[in-house]
DNA sequence: GTCTATATACAGATAGAC
DNA sequence: GTCTATCTGTATATAGAC
């Protein structure tokens, strides 16, 4: 792999991360691809072979974020810090890495026709990770006795849709976009719901 | 405006509202949606003009569920009953209207390049008219001082994400399809979150 | 008013020069 | 290894028969 290789693949990349995200895979152009990333079209074909692989080389790109996200799950034991810091990393990711968040939403909602069984498998076990440190929580009388799964969609959707739906949101506040006080804010909120919501509990209360 | 015309405009309508919640506007066919609605595809663009006129028309014909999901708000002056019927009310349009819950985040997450103006302005409408009911109960000390538009968001994606994201719930959940338990948890929890997190206290109370 | 057969345009992909 | 010029498939849209 030469220099001009690995550096011309990841200005592809990036470029196609913001396009997918905003049109979606059916409305991408590689043409436009292309453009943003100031190479020219073959290049793209020369790289990927195809409008498809580069999608899912997107994908497996954007995943790492999206899973790093439940960091603070292994970091804190205690509930009230976990949860807490869960609910502000992933408003931080859909910040930070909106077009991550938003080709996945899309993938996601229709279906995931593409997704590659591994990042489903890795998705999969999060999941299972997640919902079962809350089990054992709930377990231990440190919060209410709910569907753990149910909870996650809840916080997934809650910080998610600053991202996917960014339009929305920003209209509905009147802005050109958001800035760091709106985050604090939706933090504020999304903390109160979940923390007050299930009474978490800290383990020093036990 | 013939019967048949009538019956017609309206089986392309609802084959046109599936197809597209499926596969998003650019990924649509127009040779599938004729398909799918049993007519020659010809038809579609003798009643429609084109495929972005017949999707307008979509939006059009998918709003209305969308919009009478505030009716709760109007009918209801105590806050803890307004806001659970309102959840409820949300999930279940999730559940019998995902198709149009589908089309309207697509189009949002790209930013709303074909939603018409007219929606636009009744859908923030209906953010006013709801974000300032929960402040005044706010003043009256009915429940916590929140940004109420941030409370908002986090219930209409909470909600929304069980017609969006239905695939990566079904599969969290390890199951086909969701039955009326996984949605009475839901509204469980999403309940809870909202009327425990935000301290929301029944009018009689005052 | 309705539909079969066809034109047109666009975008994914590649052959071949450098 | 890289890019210009071109091919080709596919999907929107319509002309014209019924």
């Amino acid at each position: 792999m030469s220099r001009i290789r690995a550096r011309n693949e990841e200005k592809i990349i990036r470029a196609a991360s913001r396009v997918f995200a905003e049109h979606g895979y059916a409305a991408t152009k590689t043409a436009d691809i292309a453009e943003l990333a100031q190479l020219p079209k073959p290049n793209i074909y020369y790289y990927f072979g195809s409008k498809e692989n580069l999608y899912r080389a997107v994908l497996e790109s954007v995943t790492e974020p999206l899973l790093a996200a439940s960091e603070p799950f292994e970091q804190h034991a205690d509930p009230v810090i976990a949860l807490t810091a869960y609910i502000r990393t992933k408003l931080m990711i859909s910040r930070d890495y909106p077009y991550a968040s938003k080709v996945f939403a899309s993938e996601i909602m229709h279906g995931a026709p593409r997704l590659p069984e591994d990042i489903i498998a890795r998705l999969s076990e999060q999941t299972r990770t997640l919902s079962d440190k809350l089990s054992q929580w709930m377990g231990q009388g440190l919060m209410e006795q709910l569907e753990p799964r149910h909870l996650l969609f809840a916080i997934w959707a809650s910080t998610q849709t600053y991202a996917d739906f960014n339009w929305q949101i920003t209209m509905a506040l009147g802005k050109e976009e958001l800035d760091d006080t709106d985050y604090d804010q939706a933090a504020e909120v999304i903390t109160r719901l979940v923390i007050e919501g299930c009474r978490v509990r800290p383990l020093s209360s036990l």
